[in-house]
DNA sequence: TTGCAACTTCAAGTCAGCTTTAAGGCAAGC
DNA sequence: GCTTGCCTTAAAGCTGACTTGAAGTTGCAA
């Protein structure tokens, strides 16, 4: 059984070995083994990778991923982990979706004013409230795809 | 005309008083009037308040709307300022769109593997390359809608 | 006179998810 | 013995948009 340096997993996955160590350090991967002090990764600990990197692509935060890997009793099969937790992403990515209509509308909309100022566009919006797009808190982490 | 105070403004657009403050720090507010070193706004300071507010509704940044009221030659139309931006917002709102339908569809599908374990998921996920699920640079603001 | 509320400034703290830096270890090759 | 290259740790820095805290000022009322 071959084992792998830091830097091959994290060349094989896609992640940078310093996030590698951090997922280690806050707790969401278990320590590996080591040789003189360096990490080593055999085929489950490189799977195990795949399996955080596939579920930080599709938008779970680190504590929904540690979630996914020791949330569940022990014995727990992926599809009912994956189901569970996907379910609940699911969800709020409906939310962010009817709020992005919502803002596109808006944008749709914005700059059809005839407003002399953007005092005057202010005003106008002032008086038919000001607080009336509502973009429900969005928790899903979709920044920086690679 | 009457002068408003910091937290009636804040109250009025519904920003916090340390928001405006900030605001005004990093330069996307003009200073306004003071009364005895205290903040006073006028009508017109109010309802460029409400225009901040509506453009942080709709996910712009403070970078993007210092944009908005500074980055135009003087005398420039409110419209024409919107459209810039808002076709800006729009194009990066239709990219996060096709990212959130592309997680979806995986999102769906995932939970339906008869794997025994976490890491026989991600040892499929590496074979059929791990890296397949690309969400774009999403730079919009849409977190924390209040 | 004292107290209170609301304001002020400046610095530091918050969130997530890392990256970067500094200082050092260790094995292989020349 | 020395260099090269990859590894290690701990701590600090980054992003954006603020919030919080400490310490001080101001005006008004009791």
């Amino acid at each position: 059984m071959p084992l792998l340096t830091i830097s091959e997993v994290a060349r094989q996955v896609g992640l940078r070995p310093s996030a590698i160590r951090y997922c280690e350090e806050i707790g969401i991967l278990p320590r590996p083994q080591r040789v003189s002090r360096q990490r080593r990764y055999d085929d489950a600990a490189l799977y195990r990778l795949a399996t955080l990197q596939r579920a930080r692509q599709i938008g779970f935060t680190l504590d929904e991923i540690g979630k996914l890997f020791f949330g569940f009793r022990n014995g727990t099969p992926p599809s009912e982990r994956w189901k569970k937790l996907s379910q609940r992403k699911l969800d709020e990515l409906e939310q962010l979706m009817e709020g992005i209509k919502a803002i596109q509308l808006v944008l749709q909309g914005q700059g059809k004013c005839g407003c002399a100022s953007l005092e005057e566009c202010g005003e106008g919006l002032l008086r038919n409230g000001c607080g009336d797009v509502i973009v429900k808190s969005v928790p899903v982490n979709l920044r920086r795809g690679r």
